[in-house]
DNA sequence: TCTGGGGTCCTAGGACCC
DNA sequence: TCTGGGGTCCTAGGACCC
């Protein structure tokens, strides 16, 4: 049996514990540069705001209906993120971190009552971080995440599930025509792996709702569909097939991208705003114990707009693999200048780390090469730990120095942007 | 004027090998 | 004129998640 907690409005519900004003009133998150909703709080919800919703499409509600629109504090929601998890786990015997506000539990074992077990969590994280949560419990993670989703809509519009539901609903507590009736009430695009174009296929075939898809014949589904759907139908099925994954392995690419405030044409800041995502990337790397094996850099038009387009990405691949900030800056840089052309309104760029592998498989080099860059390891780690320390961006590197040996090789197109395209064929190495 | 920033998994098809 | 077939690896692209 599993436990899915999830904080409810979750960036809006910290901004709160430390402004209680804010409660009761309409009030929504917004991304980097101000750019569009990524948190709303159940009033703000009833105003009709919609998730990812641009800035300027909503913004006339701040004056009409009393909106509050905030700019986002990451830092904040990353420490009060800590503390949520610390005490959801004390729901079960392990835990899976699944996103900033997310966790599934692992009840099994646990006697008694599951659900008055979880209501005394749900109070204390409550009472000790000030941020309400709802859980669901299933016996597969879809389940959980289905019952989650009814705990949440029970408690925020009164008539859509039995009242009973709210906050905390139990799905394996129900008899199987209690269960039906709450699938029967579910659309089907609110399934866990139900995303809006396979939802749209479904609607077509007359699966309307999560009870329709829990019906329907999994191998005809993986025929039609793929095993991902399969396992879901599956899973809404009492079938685990997703399994709790609590010691996740370390990141397979690390990126650090950003959309600008202002279009921006020319080279320098483009170098400086790329520079520091390249620096922001490898504290991620050396965080988790990696090193990368290439550098992506992109930049491109925003989609948007009308206007001539521009989209382009450059991998480099550095000299071995290295977790160095100007190792990987000088890359990225490298990269950067490459593909860049004058002429074009940029909206956005970023770098983003690949070919990561564990920082062990340097361990057994004796080259002097390698010596300096385990010396230079330290030094990073004794940059990041000032900056964990006396706050993000306190120390950094002034430069990252000139361009060392210069060999050739073919540039690769990765997977991820096909858009993009370059006449670059060759474009040197950056050291690590 | 103003449109997020991360990630993961699966599959089809081409390249290549024997 | 006839023109193998199966296995594996890699990549592009699609779909999903929060």
């Amino acid at each position: 049996m599993l436990a899915l907690i999830d904080g409810n409005n979750f960036y809006v519900s910290c901004e709160r514990v430390f402004k209680p004003s804010l409660r009761g009133r309409p009030v929504v998150v917004l991304s980097n540069n101000d750019g569009c909703a990524i948190s709303r709080s159940d009033e703000a919800k009833a105003l009709g705001v919609k998730m990812a919703q641009p800035h300027f499409e909503f913004r006339h509600l701040e004056e009409q209906e009393g909106l509050v629109s905030l700019s986002a504090n990451f830092t904040l929601y990353g420490d009060m993120s800590d503390r949520m998890m610390s005490l959801a786990a004390g729901l079960g015997a392990a835990q899976e971190i699944y996103s900033i506000d997310e966790s599934f539990v692992d009840l099994s074992g646990i006697p008694g009552d599951l659900r008055g077990r979880a209501r005394s969590v749900r109070e204390r994280i409550l009472q000790w971080t000030g941020i309400p949560c709802c859980v669901g419990i299933g016996p597969t993670k879809t389940l959980a995440k289905l019952a989650n989703y009814i705990a949440k809509t029970a408690e925020r519009k009164p008539g859509s599930y039995p009242p009973l539901q709210a906050q905390v609903c139990d799905l394996s507590a129900l008899a199987p025509n209690e269960m039906n009736a709450l699938l029967a009430s579910t659309e089907v695009g609110e399934v866990w792996g139900v995303g809006r174009r396979i939802g749209e296929q479904l609607r077509e075939g007359g699966v309307i709702t999560a009870l329709d898809l829990a019906h329907l014949d999994p191998a005809t589904v993986r025929r039609r569909w793929s095993v991902v759907l399969e396992r879901t139908v599956r899973e809404l099925q009492g079938l685990p097939c997703i399994d709790l994954d609590d010691a996740p392995a370390p990141k397979k690419e690390i990126a650090c991208t950003r959309s600008f405030g202002h279009p921006v044409r020319e080279l320098p800041p483009l170098i400086e705003a790329v520079s520091e995502f390249a620096a922001r990337a490898a504290e991620k790397l050396r965080r988790q114990g990696s090193l990368a094996g290439l550098v992506l850099v992109f930049a491109h038009t925003s989609p948007f707009r009308p206007g001539p387009r521009f989209a382009r990405s450059l991998t480099v691949p550095l000299r071995r693999p290295t977790s160095d900030t100007a190792a990987i800056t000088q890359a990225a840089v490298l990269g950067l200048e490459c593909l860049f052309e004058p002429g074009f309104d940029l909206a956005k760029a970023g770098v983003m780390l690949l070919e990561l592998c564990d920082d062990s498989v340097m361990q057994g080099e004796l080259d002097l090469e390698v010596e300096v860059g385990r010396e230079r390891g330290r030094l990073m780690h004794a940059v990041d730990v000032l900056n964990d320390r006396y706050g993000k961006g306190t120390l950094r590197l002034a430069s990252t120095g000139a361009v060392g040996e210069q060999r050739e090789w073919t540039m690769k197109q990765r997977r991820r942007t096909p858009q993009y395209t370059t006449d670059w064929r060759q474009v040197p190495v950056a050291r690590a």
